[in-house]
DNA sequence: TTGTTAAACTAATGGAATTAGTTTATATTA
DNA sequence: TAATATAAACTAATTCCATTAGTTTAACAA
């Protein structure tokens, strides 16, 4: 349309998070991108890499936005409240920007330095709230493992519609967290036991 | 090539799994697809109902799969070491064949009852393993979404190689099985000292 | 005012899915 | 055995998408 139409990357990034919420992953496209905001697709080139570069800055942008979330919903908790909470936050972005949650998995480029700090952060977030937990380091390695599963796990099966049946899915989910955590204090007590 | 190339829905659905498998996802395409078949691409629609159809297929397929694997996991197993084979088999299965369970995932129809299906007997498998620990009928339903979230959870990260550290990622599922039966059990002693 | 730059554009290419219509091998049947 | 029906391949053509090349023009700076 016009010479100027007023772009930038963040505009692209967000408006194509948008898309990917209301549409799904396959939505998209440079295509309907330049058609939501006006313009020719190739216009798009003067502020991205084509579609993978997209897909890459959608991305990062989600992951911070899932930090972000996850942060705001720790709050100054403690202990097994803050586990809790930064679960409810990780599900809740999860269900609210199911899109974005998912272009967040996909991952172009093992090589994306960006990508990848952008994951560690999150990272940081978990390792810090089971920090207190004192499982040791490999302990805690493994329980970070444990929790992210089950993070990602309930986030996507909640996302994609996966639980069926009528029963509330913040209950699931807290007893979910609830039992992680007994398990982790019962399986130390055991150990103590025998030792 | 040849007027009969003695293709079949079955040979189709097969030879989609192993492009998924070996290149992603996105490799999935009819254009893909014919070429390893020494097909044209148009032949294909003799046997499926263009790509949504394949994926439809390919996702029922993959649904069969992952429930022989459990179930050939669970083998007359009982009790934790039933849950810990199944979940094995069942992250063994995303494992081997990655982007068959990717798209056991995408589910392009909500209306497929073939799907459906497939996914509810895997979901029995779940409740049967579960059964035995006596929840009662809302616990345990908590209970297989918990353990259906940790099963897919552990295994998406696995197998997008989501787990970066150096360590066993056996041993860290065997632990998080292990921690969630003993948090089921705490919380169930727990639950009998209140009574 | 004039020149540079950046952001839009048009045009064109190539690849993918899909549809329509055609050919032909195989199977059935007279 | 010969004719016919069917199914599975084909070619041709359309549409949509990503991408590249080259062009125009608004905005900014000297």
């Amino acid at each position: 349309m016009s010479p100027r139409a007023g772009l930038d990357t963040q505009t692209l990034v967000l408006a194509a998070a948008e898309l990917a919420d209301s549409g799904g992953f396959e939505q998209v496209t440079l295509a309907s991108l330049a058609a939501r905001l006006g313009v020719r697709s190739p216009s798009l080139y003067n502020h991205i890499s084509g579609l993978d570069g997209l897909r890459t800055l959608v991305a990062e942008y989600g992951l911070e936005e899932l930090y972000l979330a996850m942060s705001a919903g720790l709050a100054g908790k403690k202990g097994d409240a803050a586990v809790l909470a930064m679960g409810e936050a990780y599900v809740a972005f999860a269900g609210r920007r199911p899109g974005l949650y998912a272009m967040t998995l996909r991952a172009p480029q093992q090589s994306d330095t960006a990508l990848q700090e952008a994951g560690n952060r999150i990272l940081q977030l978990i390792i810090g709230v089971l920090a207190e937990y004192r499982l040791g380091t490999e302990g805690e390695l493994h329980a970070v493992r444990g929790l992210r599963s089950i993070l990602h796990g309930f986030a996507a099966l909640h996302s994609i519609g996966g639980f069926g049946m009528p029963l509330d899915t913040a209950v699931s989910f807290q007893r979910l967290i609830n039992t992680f955590l007994a398990g982790i204090r019962c399986m130390g007590e055991d150990a103590e036991e025998k030792a």
